[in-house]
DNA sequence: AGCACATATACGAATTTAATGATATAAAGC
DNA sequence: GCTTTATATCATTAAATTCGTATATGTGCT
């Protein structure tokens, strides 16, 4: 009979802490593995933008852009600003920030690099 | 009719491996953001395992984790070592490892500090 | 060879997610 | 108040993901 060894020395607390916090970080890389979103928060990281401009960025319907900007808000990842007709979105926090930096230097820092 | 400026500005070589590199790192992050792999892969940073022990942490089936760690290996997010019968999982790369210590900044550094 | 343990794979069912087309709301200008 | 522009939402369908169970493979031991 195989003991849970682990499992207890862990001790549940810890562990149950250490689960909520996987779900909360996978709930907002679910948001973020996505490469339509994914380029969404990367034009955005750069500045904010309307929904027109993110629609001619990605060259995707109208409906489908904002589809998946509700998602990013549901998220929180986004934020809106209303002016006049158009509404500007933009980065929610630093977080969002930091883990997109870290992303960016993984898969397009080595790009930069290789040109120089 | 409006016009497509910013995507034609962009110039569709920089734009193309833009997306592509969206591509690649969505996928990435898609294997990511799920709760068990990424425990399973919080667990690994710390040191190598062997199935056996990944299945107590998680307190899941044997084939629920052997089927989240082919995923991960397809993903190229770990790799494998076999000594005798058990076979031993650990991160594959350091761009795991940095996604990973930026997702843990975010979502789990807090706690630690409110706790000093 | 035969058995037991560790791990991997296959496959269908259930669930989730994405894209599309149509329609709705809100603000601005006439 | 009507029209245009910008954005959001809804319903439907298509596709991808996950989960459970069953089965297979590989390794060491006797």
């Amino acid at each position: 009979m195989p003991l849970p060894k682990l499992k207890e020395i862990e001790g549940s607390a810890e562990l149950e802490q250490m689960i909520e916090k996987a779900r909360e970080a996978s709930d907002m890389l679910k948001a973020l593995s996505h490469e339509s979103r994914l380029l969404l928060l990367c034009i955005l990281a750069e500045s904010e933008k309307s929904v027109t401009e993110l629609e001619q960025f990605l060259g995707e319907r109208q409906s489908t852009v904002s589809q998946q900007l509700a998602r990013l808000r549901l998220d929180r990842l986004v934020t809106t600003r209303r002016d006049g007709k158009t509404i500007y979105y933009s980065l929610a926090n630093e977080d969002v920030r930091k883990i997109l930096t870290a992303v960016y230097d993984v898969f397009c820092e080595p790009v930069r690099r290789r040109r120089r």
